[in-house]
DNA sequence: GGTGTTTGCCAACATCTGTTGACATCCCTC
DNA sequence: GAGGGATGTCAACAGATGTTGGCAAACACC
């Protein structure tokens, strides 16, 4: 439940608009559809009659689809700071618990990650993420430098497989994984991945 | 290069027939388009242009979209066996290395993926996969027959990480991997996943 | 050589898509 | 209370999509 975050358009900037409403409920429905259908088949007038509103209004708010999209997914990870001596050594579990309480509860994520397997604009704004956010974690317990983003691409590789299989195939020995199951097979994964020597 | 298949629609039985040639093409230009474009956006007109014949062969010869996938993306992953005492506790390696085999020259690996995430129809036959191909495999290592299901899908969820960062969404850091940092990456966590006891 | 089946092309259909513009209505400001 | 901009609705557009049926040519078989 992301609920209404402000101004949608221009975060932390502008007045407040008598269109906000409207806005918020556009992109609360945007994130659904393209969450469940993707990019394709989340078509602007099904996401409109979700948010009760006529289609036009769609376009007015955010010029064309590719607009809506930009604006209905922007992704900040949060990720956690595992740059001190002792959580550099637990960076592992950290992060992948992280990114599971991230997944559970934001559909975001599913839409951004069924939208980027089909459309261009998509796959860049993954790239985005990872260069931008889990690039920078990388860095904080990689011993070598040049070596950090291959090991970024490895975390990436485990984590977004585990969300792919789980979240978007629904593999069921994947859905029937318990939490802490997860936790105690891959984050000794991600740790091997970000801190031990190169193979 | 898969080539064409013997016969198309009802392999290995039924005698040649004329359009033989005609079938194979619809079948490489979709499997292209499919591994390219997604479900949604390979459309039957465009696969119909790649193929140089009429949109309206297609239905003749595969009824509809849906079963023109269905014939275009019959997958075999032809999984070594991994059963011998030696081969045992090579596992990991031998199947990281057969995977990258397989998603380097086959397109229809890539394509299932790219319609698995946006297509229902796509994700029920990765979960066939999952089911038919992988979890066999899996059986032949894992200690307890139990743990099967969960053994495979961790498996599951590296591998198809790993295809889905590098071959779909081309993350330039997973592109730039090399073969052998690959195999030397995952195939310990894979051997992990399958045959290290339950942690 | 005539017959029936296969193969292929053409035109058309109904529907859905993103997108646009005109018009009505509300609300705030002067 | 009049004016003006923001907000919302309605209808329509042009193009693309899956799908269908009719019709000509090529072929196989007697």
């Amino acid at each position: 439940m992301n609920g209404s975050d402000s101004t949608p358009t221009a975060p932390g900037s502008g007045a407040p608009r008598r269109s906000d409403a409207t806005r918020g409920a556009i992109l609360a429905a945007a994130r659904e559809r393209f969450a469940t259908d993707g990019y394709e088949r989340a078509t602007i007038r099904a996401i409109a009659k979700d948010a009760n509103i006529d289609p036009s209004m769609v376009m007015r708010y955010y010029r064309n689809k590719e607009g809506l999209f930009a604006a209905a997914v922007a992704i900040d990870l949060r990720l956690p700071d595992v740059s001190g001596a002792d959580r550099r050594q637990d960076a592992g579990r950290i992060l992948v618990e992280h990114f599971l309480d991230m997944w559970e509860n934001n559909e975001v994520l599913t839409a951004l990650l069924r939208v980027g397997v089909t459309n261009q604009a998509g796959a860049e704004r993954m790239q985005g993420i990872l260069r931008d956010q889990l690039l920078p974690v990388a860095r904080q317990v990689c011993p070598d430098l040049e070596q950090v983003p291959a090991r970024a691409a490895l975390m990436a590789s485990q984590l977004l497989g585990l969300a792919l299989t789980r979240y978007v195939l629904r593999m069921p020995p994947a859905v029937g994984l318990a939490r802490a199951e997860i936790v105690a097979w891959l984050a000794p994964t991600v740790q091997r991945y970000l801190t031990a020597p190169s193979p």
